[in-house]
DNA sequence: AGCCATATACGAATGTTTTCGTAGACAAGT
DNA sequence: ACTTGTCTACGAAAACATTCGTATATGGCT
């Protein structure tokens, strides 16, 4: 029992990314988030449609109780960005892990307070391994 | 003269790694790779076309003086993780070039030496800030 | 009851990516 | 010169993703 859900599309994404800052959200809902923060409007029904069908492929689930449906993401924000984390590793990093470590923070800016939280992950991960 | 190659695909991101780890190859020689390296065969002039297409879109070039074409790649290995990395960091991470490091260093094993090299590197980024 | 605003369902147009069949060119061997 | 194997070009089918028009239902207001 392990690989359950398909991998999201980028639209898909979006909005996944919508449903878990904002928690359940309508049809409604998630479309006005959707044209605050992007330029180019995107149709209701194109919304919906994306919802009915991320609710088909499972990654999401709805509540039709009411008139109006509630959607909830049905996968973890935190799984779905280590799946993305460990494709993108394998298909464009070779495998290493360290290499893509590298890469964000070499080209990234990262505040010294946020090195420091690296810093002390390292430490643990050292530890466990001694 | 920033932006002149489009993002590559899926596809054409696995032929892009080939002839970066084996430099300049022919149709055949990327197929051979395709089918070694998968369990799906996949066709001949599929691979063709493949790199046909991303010769349109300049992401390689190729040397049409023999009969067999040779093809080269057009963008860097380097500037296309970055890109990605930079992708995924705006999209599933928030903008936070931080928790994807986290994350990267969480879920995948990391040797020690690997540690050590990022420890250095973070040892030169606060060097710089101060 | 009738109207209006807003909801879902459905299907289809459009766009993009992936795949491959088929045709014609060409080089090498016989 | 002919056959055979391998090459490129081209086009189009198949698969997937995105977008939205239209039909129809429903809840609330007058």
């Amino acid at each position: 029992m392990a690989k359950q859900h398909p991998r999201p599309t980028e639209s898909e994404l979006t909005i996944l990314q919508i449903l878990w800052s904002e928690g359940p959200s309508t049809v409604r809902e998630v479309n006005n988030v959707l044209n605050v923060q992007k330029e180019n409007e995107v149709g209701y029904t194109t919304t919906l449609k994306h919802l009915q069908i991320m609710a088909e492929k499972n990654l999401v689930s709805r509540d039709t109780s009411t008139r109006t449906h509630v959607y909830k993401p049905n996968i973890l924000e935190e799984d779905t960005q280590k799946n993305l984390v460990k494709g993108l590793i394998e298909k464009v990093f070779g495998g290493s892990a360290m290499d893509l470590v590298m890469q964000a923070l070499g080209n990234h800016n990262t505040s010294p307070e946020e090195l420091d939280k690296i810093k002390k992950l390292i430490q643990e991960l050292e530890n466990k391994k001694s």
